[in-house]
DNA sequence: CATGCGTGGCC
DNA sequence: TGGCCAAGCAT
């Protein structure tokens, strides 16, 4: 790792706010520093691309214009407006911390970092954004471009995935951040990070600041940032119950913790669990198990069900460390059957349509589809 | 501190 | 295709 003179960093702050005036992106939640527009467009950034939450946030502001209105919203609604963006904690937290805001600040908003961290769903990168750009203080906001930059920049070798490296990341841009425009710095290296110092294939020969950056110079940028390899998603297999009665399905709702949590999904059933019944599952056949699923469900939920393969190749779904094989099984279920010891209930196409469904759901429901009209 | 938590895009 | 990445946070 390099330091540099206060000449140097002197120089950098002006090329780089330079470059920013006049290469900035114009974005949604650029229009002016309104700490609700900045919160909401920063946790929809989390983990997510720009393209991707533009029109998010301008659907939701259009639908939630104020701290007040989304303290307010139908948790149900606030959901399908998150829907298909992922990580749906962001979208409870976020309406935890409105309810914090008016409840307990009466609308007036912290203004320092450890006061935002105070608030659900704002952690230390959230925190440090809204304090620079909202309200002018002069804090790093280190995210995944900052890492990448400053890494490069400066030849940090610190692994970016060990959690200990944020402090010394924070300690460095401190010292290099303006403070006289703080949040135009934190968002100009973000800028940077997306356009010519990107992880793969930057293009750091024609970047506003490659005088600057000391991997480049000395080319070594591949090395940069030092990260740890994550292990690749692990392989699990369910099947996933079609269960049909006048133009509705029988579906289940998931766990209020976990993996999309509280979500509707089709009734799934993990292949392990129901190879558990078997005293000798590593000989089950697949008919076998289709009989194991019967009974599972009998077990489980007292219903009584018979289970005939869809046909096709399992609808297949990644999240961040599972990947989900489901196949799909038609199931009849008397018709008289009680439910009330299944966590779920049956629902109309049309009132799946108005509640939030994961992507694997409509991807269930796409296989469907094409197996019918086939 | 390590792990869990969605989805889309890119090569 | 699989692997990796993208404006992280809670526990």
């Amino acid at each position: 790792m390099i330091e540099w003179s206060q000449t140097q960093i002197k120089a950098f702050r002006k090329t780089l706010l330079d470059w920013y005036d006049a290469h900035g992106r114009d974005l949604p939640w650029r229009r002016d520093h309104d700490p609700y527009h900045v919160w909401i467009s920063e946790i929809m950034l989390q983990q997510t691309q720009v393209q991707t939450v533009i029109p998010y946030y301008e659907r939701f502001m259009a639908t939630f214009p104020t701290v007040e209105a989304l303290a307010e919203a139908d948790e149900a609604v606030l959901m399908k407006a998150w829907e298909g963006l992922g990580y749906y904690s962001r979208a409870r937290n976020l309406q935890r911390a409105a309810k914090q805001l008016v409840e307990d600040y009466h609308g007036v908003w912290p203004q320092t970092v450890d006061g935002l961290k105070a608030l659900s769903g704002i952690g230390p990168y959230t925190a440090g954004a809204i304090a620079s750009i909202a309200f002018d203080q002069p804090v790093p906001a280190v995210d995944g471009n900052a890492f990448r930059v400053f890494a490069r920049l400066l030849k940090i070798d610190a692994d970016i995935a060990q959690p200990k490296t944020r402090q010394l990341f924070e300690q460095v841009i401190s010292r290099i951040i303006d403070p006289q425009r703080p949040g135009d710095f934190n968002q100009a290296i973000m800028d940077l990070g997306s356009s010519y110092m990107t992880a793969k294939q930057p293009d750091s020969a024609n970047s506003p600041v490659k005088a600057f950056n000391q991997a480049y110079l000395d080319g070594v940028e591949e090395r940069y940032p030092v990260k740890a390899k994550k292990p690749r998603p692990v392989k699990q297999y369910f099947y996933g119950l079609v269960i049909q009665h006048d133009q509705q399905f029988l579906m289940q709702q998931r766990p209020s913790n976990g993996l999309l949590a509280n979500f509707w999904t089709f009734p799934l059933v993990a292949q392990e669990e129901a190879l558990k019944l078997s005293e000798t599952p590593e000989l089950v056949t697949p008919e076998e198990q289709l009989q194991l699923v019967e009974q599972l469900v009998q077990q489980s939920y007292g219903l009584t069900v018979h289970v005939v393969p869809m046909g096709g190749r399992p609808v297949t779904h990644t999240f961040t460390h599972r990947q989900w094989h489901v196949t799909l099984l038609n199931a009849t279920l008397d018709k008289d059957a009680d439910l009330s010891y299944f966590p779920g209930k049956w629902l109309s196409r049309d009132e799946l349509a108005q509640i939030a469904l994961p992507k694997l759901q409509e991807k269930l429901f796409n296989r469907i589809d094409s197996i019918t009209k086939a």
